[in-house]
DNA sequence: CCATAATATATGATTATTCGAATATACAAA
DNA sequence: TTTGTATATTCGAATAATCATATATTATGG
């Protein structure tokens, strides 16, 4: 993939917000990072299908539910990238919020969803 | 500035093969960045006005020629994923060509431009 | 089979981005 | 002041991205 479509898909907040959330975790299924997030289920949609039309992220189905996370065929300078905004970002808005709001969905869940 | 507004400026080739560039040193005048990206002048004086207003890079005159750096007040994370970007990137086209390019620029110019 | 929940996709309107071409400005040297 | 070189800006057309809404699709439970 090229660098600047690369870029390009993290050149969005709610991208940027899924990924950032896709890094903390092993895997996530779209209804509760659409819930983390805060926005409705087609935008979530929407943008996860973009970021795995270029390979950044990963997804399969177990059941009715459908989990994303970060492609493994990702290259390590990008897998870098990624970790080094979360680390910039820290914990500000709305990225630490969006971490609050997955912990607290994944207390309530003792399932999914 | 917000990450995906960053991100947006790194989001297009010619920003950031001028970023490439600029990584590479201090400083450098709009027409070697043309040059070096076998760009048009317009075309790269555009985006190189684009990076300013978004304080990715700052500016100076000195004579008739204006020099680009990297904004000193980049954000350290952000540098760090400009300089991760490009040692990913290694020698890939056309970021390696744009720094022979650059190179054989620098050796013709006793002076500049 | 039917109803429902989770997810995906299509549609249409709006807005943003990009580029080339043309033009403008700023400075230097003659 | 004129000329030339470096740089910036503006304009219009083409393309791309985004969003909200509506509709499909897929799987589960009864």
């Amino acid at each position: 993939m090229k660098a600047d479509q690369f870029y390009k898909c993290l050149a969005n907040e709610t991208r940027l917000r899924c990924l950032m959330l896709l890094l903390t975790r092993d895997e996530l299924c779209v209804c509760d990072i659409a819930d983390a997030l805060d926005a409705s289920q087609p935008m979530t949609s929407r943008h996860l299908a973009q970021l795995r039309t270029c390979n950044l992220v990963s997804d399969h189905r177990k059941g009715q539910w459908v989990y994303y996370r970060l492609h493994a065929g990702l290259q390590s300078w990008q897998r870098e990238v990624l970790a080094t905004t979360q680390e910039g970002l820290g914990t500000e808005a709305p990225y630490g919020e969006d971490l609050s709001r997955l912990q607290a969905i994944e207390r309530q869940n003792r399932g999914c969803c």
